[in-house]
DNA sequence: AATGAATGAGCCTTCATTCAT
DNA sequence: TATGAATGAAGGCTCATTCAT
């Protein structure tokens, strides 16, 4: 109809427009209540609309904690991707964990990933997006942990990076819940706690993690 | 409360029995479906009694869900108390992982933990008892930690102590995240992991955590 | 409205083809799901509009129902009067049965026809109108019979006549619910049900008819 | 718990009144507004319980149309039993007739079986259910004018039986409609009509329905 | 004339909770 | 103490109807 380009008018884009608002009202109220506690009512007056006008943009209120569930899932592997694009991976971490703390708006919300996590453990169909994600987050880490050993002419055999992937992102799925649990804590203690863990993570060289330690 | 062994009879152990019943199935169902989607119809069957009987030991459903999170938190804290109270920490979580991972009972359950997490950040009740079982968690991190320094001669300081508290924390919580989402992970990969992480966290000297490594 | 054969441009027409098209989907739509299942939204879709633009030519659901039912029941009165139109009733209840078994269209629909009669018992509108209906059938009916008595030279009371005209429709509608019930019925089978009652109600000299046979 | 056969107060018992309350209001209500158009609210408070409590008793609203449906089949099939059970078939019709009419409980509901019939053409169990109790009917025809032409030493072919029974069955199940559109009807010219329909298909010798009559 | 987005009432159903027994 | 029948308050969802465009 507006072949412009400014605002967006098309049906498509409508279409899009309320699907988002509808999602970050779902968002919100999710965290604010879980799942299953959150009514489609309170999600529908959080959007400012009719809960029966929910309908025409979702099937289900299934569908819409699907959809905020692919969200999530899909801006953990951005923040993975983000965390493993640059140097100073030290900082990155930092303000994951500030957002976290924070609730940061288009960061995976770590009250809902904790939730999540478990209802995979229950749902098949969340566990097996959950299983995809977790596939390519752990690509994303060994991938970036197997260049930066290259960088430092360190070579690192595939299970040695499998196994620092995982004890990276445990730790920092670690501080997730920790950011819920204590949002007051000061920064430098994280950092440090950060630090000290990557430190031996990142720096050492390959044979420390190649045999078992037991 | 009754020390004696004979079969407890006083109407106040009767009592201590049906809630402990209760409590069992409660946890059972809240581990299936999650705390709200568990309905009291089917802890009372899985208590093998009357829904109606329940109302006798309990007020609510809600004070069903707080006994169960006191238990879980205690629970917690049983087990670091644990973790810490010997030698080979290593291999102390390396069990803690294969108790996450099987659902073993009488441990702090997964997913179940990751749930009161999430709902800590809603409920100031659960927050409270949340934050007190934190306090005493870390407090048995440290003094764990602080006589393990001691044993080895290497005097640290207070906050060098809570860092690594911290940071083992995180990472041990992190590994229930991963138990929950990765249950045919291969346990030597976890061991290294595991190794790895704690290698530089309990042996390093204490200098290398006390300034930031940024 | 309009005998002439060009197209028709008139406002009246126009809105009289569009009444005839969400008609047509109506009684689709009725066939298939009835009165009550029956959505306006699968209406509209059937007609090939919108569901709000329906309202500018239906003031209500409740509208297209009825007149859905006025146009069933003229269709009615028209298979009575091609019915008794001619000789070979026997024939003409044959192919109305077919009619009934196939569904076919411009003829009043067998299921629909059950249903508006189930309706008349409870709404006063429809009731009435089914009573005007119904009336005209039976002079229809009495009429022909009438006739028929006459070319055969047997004079026939009123009192008979009717008797005749609520004994074959009775027997005629009953066949409408055969048809819905066994549309796998071999045909020469009903062509020979309908014979024996055909017989003996139209050949049969009316003094049979007249007096009670208990 | 209580052995006197007076007052039942089985659990079975009760349970069993509870559904045939819960019955009654359903058919109360169905036939008062149909099957979609009936609430589950109305049914609770025509059977003065609330809406909450029928779902212990059944699964669904489809599962009371099921069982209403089921029921009026039966007594359907009761009445074709009683039907052919003994002589003076006339006078048993006309008092099916009459109860028809008045909607007497206890004896198939006419608007209801329409109903039936109609939507067993749109559901499939629905239809089978229906499949079968016609079936039974059909037999119970055919073993009713068996017997009778047996007794009158009139032998009849299984054909003519068939075809018999299906005039009968149509031209009753028509009195069913008519008994709903025409409640005022002066029951003797009903008599008069079932008379000289009954008198040529039961008191005809078999050779007349063998052959088709076109 | 036509669309389809939006509303709101009402439906079916579930479930925590109570209470007579 | 124990039961389970009964209630009532929501909750999810549908759909006839309206209205801005």
């Amino acid at each position: 109809m507006n072949a412009r380009l400014e605002p967006c008018r098309t049906e498509t884009c409508r279409q899009q427009q309320q699907r988002e608002r509808i999602l970050q009202a779902a968002q919100q109220c999710f965290i604010k209540h879980g799942f299953h506690a959150a009514s489609m009512a309170g999600i529908a007056e959080t959007a400012g609309m009719s809960a029966g006008l929910i309908y025409r943009y979702f099937e289900n209120k299934s569908a819409i904690i699907q959809a905020i569930i692919t969200q999530q899932l899909d801006e953990r592997r951005a923040s993975v991707a983000e965390l493993a694009s640059g140097h100073d991976l030290e900082q990155r971490i930092i303000e994951l964990f500030i957002a976290w703390r924070d609730g940061s708006p288009s960061v995976m919300n770590a009250p809902l990933f904790l939730e999540i996590v478990a209802e995979s453990s229950r749902d098949a169909v969340i566990g097996k997006a959950f299983d995809e994600s977790d596939a390519a987050t752990r690509d994303a880490f060994t991938a970036w942990l197997s260049q930066l050993a290259a960088r430092r002419q360190q070579p690192t055999g595939d299970q040695a990076l499998r196994v620092r992937s995982i004890a990276i992102q445990a730790f920092i799925e670690g501080l997730a819940i920790r950011a819920v649990r204590e949002p007051d804590i000061d920064l430098d203690t994280v950092r440090r706690a950060v630090g000290s863990v990557l430190a031996h993570l990142i720096d050492a060289p390959a044979a420390e993690t190649e045999s078992s330690s037991a």
